[in-house]
DNA sequence: TATGCTTATGACAACGATGTCTGAAACCAG
DNA sequence: CTGGTTTCAGACATCGTTGTCATAAGCATA
C-alpha cells in the first residue's frame, strides 16, 4: 500500500503489456472485450489510479483545466466554482481554482506561469478577468482553449457563457414602475465589470420607455460590496426628494441599502422598495429577503466547462436565462 | 512562442548542462555565483516556467498540496481557501481546492485517488472533512503529511490549528449573562461538526457558573444554515415564557433568528438580543448587525499550510485566538 | 494460394525534469 | 611539487505514462 500501483503492476498482473492497458485506460479502439475486461479487473484489484503527471508528460492532454476569477462575493465564486467542478467531475478531470488580481500588472506573467507549469488543458475566465487584455493576449499566444463566463467585451473572440444584463436590469426597473415608483434611485456596480455598465443601461432604457427623465443625482457608483451600497443609500436618503425605491446592481449592496435604511427608521417595503440583483443566498438570508435577479451562476460555470470540453475550433455562444424574483423588499408606493 | 521553453532550452542559452540549471532551480548548493548569474539570466530571457509534471515525476515532490472541505458556508470556505492558497504562493505550491461529501461512502476512494493521481506532497483538511474516519484511515495508509483544520477528535494525531470552541461559547454566554439575561435560547449546530457540541458545553458551562439552570426546551438543534436557525427561533419564540436572548452557534443561524423576530415584529435588541458565531461577513451584512465571535478563519488557514510546509516528523499544535465582537444585536435586558 | 485490409497487441522511444555517479578544477597543507 | 579535500559541472539512468511503428492474426477478395 505503500507504493502507489503503476500500469507496469496493472499489465503484469492481467498478462499483457502496458501499452494495452494504456489502451483500456483511454478507452482506444482495438482491444478485445475479454481482454479490456482483464484489464479492468487488474485496475479494480490494485486501485490503480494513473499518474497525471505521466500521462501529461507523455501525452497530449493534462486532464487538468484552470479557473481563473478576481471577484469579491464569496456567493458568487462558490457557484461558479461548484458548477465548474460538477462538469470536471463528470468528465474525469481536475479543476485548479486560481484567483488572481487584474489590476496587478504582473497578472498576465503569472497566468502564463500557470499554463506552462500545469500544462492545463483549456481555462474558463470568470469576470472581470474576463476582460483584462494582458490575460487575453497572452492565452491565444499560447493557443489554449479557453471559454468565458460573462465577458463584457470582445464577444465574438472566444466561446461564451452569458445572460442579458441589460434585459435583465430592464425588468427590474419595469417592475418598480409597474408598482407606481416613478423615482427610482440606481447604485452602478463596480467599474471592472462589464456588466455594472450594462445593468445602468437597461435601468435606463427602461426609465425611458416610460417616459420618465433620467436624474443623474438618483445614479451613484458602487463597487458591488455592502459598504458602497451603504454610503450611496446614504447619499440617496439624503436627497431633499427621496426616491421611494432603490435599484443596487446586486445584492451585496442591496444588502448595503437595508441597513441605512433600518438605522434611519425608514420601513421597507411600505416607505422605500428596495431589489437587488444575482439572487446570491444572501437575498434571502436579510430582512426583508430581497426582490432581486436570479442569475443562473452556477449553471452559468458548468455550461461553459461543458464548452470548453466540446471544443473543435468553432466558438459557441450560450445565453442563460435569468429571472426576477419577487420577495418583500419592494411594494406598491404608497397613497 | 508557441512551443514551452524547457530547460534543455535554458541549459543550451546558458551554455550549462541540464542538470546545473535544475541545480539552480532548485537552489542547490555547489553552484558558483557567475554560473548562477548567466542561468538566472537565460531562464528570465526565455520566460521559463518548469513543468510541474516533469518535476513531480522524475523527483520527490510535486509542489502541490490539495484543500479538502465539506462545508456549505461560503463565507467560510471562502476564507479558508484564501488562507491557504495565501501561504501556498509565498511557498511556490499550488494549491488544489477538493469539495467532498463526508456522507458519500466513496469519500475514501476519491481522496485517495486524489492523492495517486497527483501525487500531492501534503493534505490540509477542514472541519468536518477533520473528523473522518475513512479518510483519515486513507491517508495514513498513504502515509502523506496533512494538517487538520479545527479537529474534533484524535487531537494528537496529526499536526493541528483550532480554536477554543468551548472557551468561546463560554464567553459569549458569559457576556450575556452579565447583560441580565437569564433564559437564553441556543442552537446547536451541525451535527456532523464536531464544534457544534464543544460551542453547546461552552454555553451549558458557562450557565451552570452562573447558577442558571440548563433548560432542555431552550436547546434546538440546527445545521450552521439559515433555515434551520429560523426554525429554532420559531419553536424558542413560541414558548410560553420565551427568552430575552438567543445565541446560535453561526451568523447564518442567528440571521434565521433575526428574520424571524422581524416577521413577528419583536425588535432586537431591545426585547430580544441575538448573537452568532464565526463573524463572517454576513454579520456586518444583516440588520441590526450581530455580536458574534471572531473566529480567525483565514489565519487558521494559513497557520495550517504554514504547518505543513515545514512538518519534519513532529506533530505540532497551534491555538489560535478568538475575540468577542459586540455589536447591536445584542442590549441589556429590559426592566 | 497469394494479396490486402482490418483488428489486436507489443517493443521502444519520448516527454522534461531530478537523482546518482563520476570526473575535473581549484584550493590547501605538507 | 605532490596528494587530498572541497567545489563545481556534466553524463546518464529514471520516473510512469503516451505516441509511433512494427507485426501477427483473422478474414474477405482476387
Amino acid at each position: 500500500m505503500t507504493a502507489r500501483a503503476t500500469i507496469k503492476d496493472v499489465s503484469r498482473l492481467a498478462g499483457v503489456s502496458i501499452k494495452t492497458v494504456s489502451r483500456v485506460l483511454n478507452k482506444e479502439k482495438y482491444v478485445r472485450d475479454a481482454t479490456r475486461a482483464k484489464v479492468d479487473a487488474a485496475m479494480a484489484e490494485l486501485a490503480f489510479s494513473p499518474s497525471l503527471a505521466a500521462r501529461s508528460l507523455a501525452g497530449s492532454r493534462s486532464f487538468q483545466i484552470a479557473l481563473i476569477y478576481d471577484n469579491h462575493s464569496p456567493y458568487y465564486i462558490h457557484q461558479i466554482q461548484d458548477g465548474v467542478w460538477a462538469r470536471c467531475r463528470e468528465e474525469g478531470v481536475r479543476m485548479l481554482a486560481q484567483p488572481a488580481d487584474v489590476a496587478a500588472p504582473t497578472i498576465a506573467a503569472e497566468v502564463g506561469g500557470l499554463i506552462d507549469e500545469t500544462h492545463v488543458d483549456g481555462i474558463i475566465l470568470s469576470s472581470p478577468v474576463t476582460d483584462c487584455a494582458a490575460v487575453l493576449d497572452a492565452l491565444v499566444a499560447r493557443r489554449i482553449p479557453f471559454v468565458r463566463i460573462s465577458p463584457g467585451t470582445n464577444h465574438a473572440m472566444t466561446s461564451s457563457v452569458f445572460m442579458d444584463d441589460v434585459q435583465a436590469a430592464d425588468d427590474m426597473t419595469t417592475h418598480l414602475i409597474n408598482h407606481g415608483h416613478r423615482r427610482i434611485g440606481f447604485i452602478i456596480g463596480h467599474p471592472n465589470h462589464m456588466a455594472s455598465e450594462q445593468r445602468r443601461y437597461g435601468y435606463a432604457k427602461a426609465l425611458d420607455r416610460a417616459g420618465i427623465a433620467y436624474e443623474p443625482e438618483l445614479v451613484c457608483p458602487g463597487a458591488f460590496d455592502f459598504t458602497s451600497g451603504a454610503a450611496a443609500a446614504e447619499h440617496l436618503l439624503s436627497l431633499r426628494t427621496r426616491p421611494s425605491a432603490i435599484f443596487a446592481s446586486n445584492d451585496d449592496m442591496a444588502a448595503g441599502v437595508l441597513s441605512v435604511a433600518h438605522q434611519r427608521a425608514i420601513d421597507v417595503p411600505s416607505e422605500l422598495s428596495v431589489a437587488g440583483f444575482d439572487d446570491t443566498d444572501l437575498a434571502s438570508l436579510v430582512w426583508p429577503p430581497l426582490t432581486t435577479i436570479r442569475q443562473p451562476t452556477r449553471d452559468l460555470a458548468y455550461t461553459a466547462a461543458s464548452l470548453l470540453f466540446s471544443i473543435e475550433g468553432g466558438t459557441e455562444h450560450r445565453r442563460l436565462q435569468h429571472m426576477l424574483i419577487e420577495r418583500q423588499s419592494t411594494a406598491r408606493v404608497r397613497g
